[in-house]
DNA sequence: TCATAAACCTAACAAGTGTTAGGCAAATTT
DNA sequence: AAATTTGCCTAACACTTGTTAGGTTTATGA
């Protein structure tokens, strides 16, 4: 019972990468099978339908990411240190496996119900954590008094747009970015403890 | 000959919303027939394939994007105001129809040659757009130097995921969603003239 | 060695896919 | 009034879709 699901585990990541490269409703299961030198049968051997592979690949995400928050919640840090922590997280995890993740934030619209609601509640949840780091920071006063709802969106956007853009083989590394990245995103946020000329308060 | 495409701009509505909807693969000329209550093979009297509708709604997006992007050029400004003004473009045009700009930010994956290429170059072109403005802001001392084409995806990639949260019925008009989120990106664009204790020079 | 289970196969299904051919009726133009 | 165009129809095509049933091979464990 050492590897019990290594076949499993090579048939999801087979298939987040045909979805996410010809979209999950253009990917047959034989093409996926077809990758796999096996025939599209044989897949039901190790899943029901084609929509639980879209669903695991989703909510394996969903949860690796509200488990990073977690974390950085866990541990004391000021809102900045937090903000900085989770959009590194963020970034490492997409691209640690850029096809899931690809998957993750686009391919989920295809799942049905009930898999569509659960995956919303996880989604949602992980967003009122970057909610709640912004509003704390807001609080203790090293943000900007900006609506929150709309600095969060702010964030994840440029968060998760990488996923547009990156390529492994770039010379910019994920942490390097995530520090840029932070930079950016509280260069706007951070409070202004100075007159700035340019800058109407 | 006055409203000779009036069909054909209905057909190209309704397939922009059914595209979105449920996306371009899962959506069948019988749906978009279905929609307009005729059969699906009447559709090819006004196209040729279902995909002429998804390139038609491509390129007609990445036209009207690029065109506004030409006329904040045109009109002397200041980086900043050109950004914001290109923003403010941005945002109008995507909130004017978030169908068809849905379809244009993702579904144009689905395009196959020649229409892909070609849709790639527009998008480029546009995207330089926003990069030359940057550019122009960093050599006028008013942007930060930062990585010009690194800010350039930030800026798109909040621009661009409005498309995720904006509801036409929320409160927030997008003249100021553009403000706002001209603000948030200057905010981190902008050159800092004084030393903030907060910020690492 | 034998039983069990895991992994995969062939064959087929019912339903749905984009698209074409050819025709009919109404509107428009000549 | 005749000719043409526009818009849509029915019927069908060749093909692809996800999935199932039932059988065979391969690995595992007693």
């Amino acid at each position: 019972m050492k590897e019990i699901n290594n076949r499993k585990t090579q048939i999801i990541t087979t298939s987040a990468t045909l979805f996410e490269q010809k979209g999950y409703d253009a990917c047959t299961v034989r093409d996926i099978a077809n990758a796999l030198d096996i025939e599209a049968a044989s897949l039901y051997h190790h899943f029901k339908s084609k929509e639980e592979i879209l669903s695991i690949i989703c909510f394996e995400m969903a949860h690796k990411l509200i488990d990073a928050m977690d974390e950085t919640n866990d541990i004391y840090f000021n809102a900045e240190q937090k903000l900085r922590m989770a959009i590194e997280q963020h970034l490492g995890i997409i691209v640690n496996d850029l096809s899931k993740s690809a998957v993750f934030l686009f391919e989920w619209k295809r799942l049905n119900e009930p898999f569509l609601s659960e995956f919303k509640t996880l989604r949602n949840q992980y967003e009122n954590g970057f909610k709640q780091i912004i509003t704390e920071g807001i609080q203790e006063d090293v943000f900007d008094d900006v609506d929150s709802k709309f600095a969060v969106l702010s964030v994840l956007s440029s968060v998760n747009w990488i996923i547009e853009w990156y390529k492994p083989t770039g010379n910019m590394k994920p942490k390097e970015i995530a520090e840029k990245m932070s930079d950016f995103v509280l260069g706007g946020l951070r409070k202004k403890l100075v007159t700035d000329s340019n800058y109407k308060q």
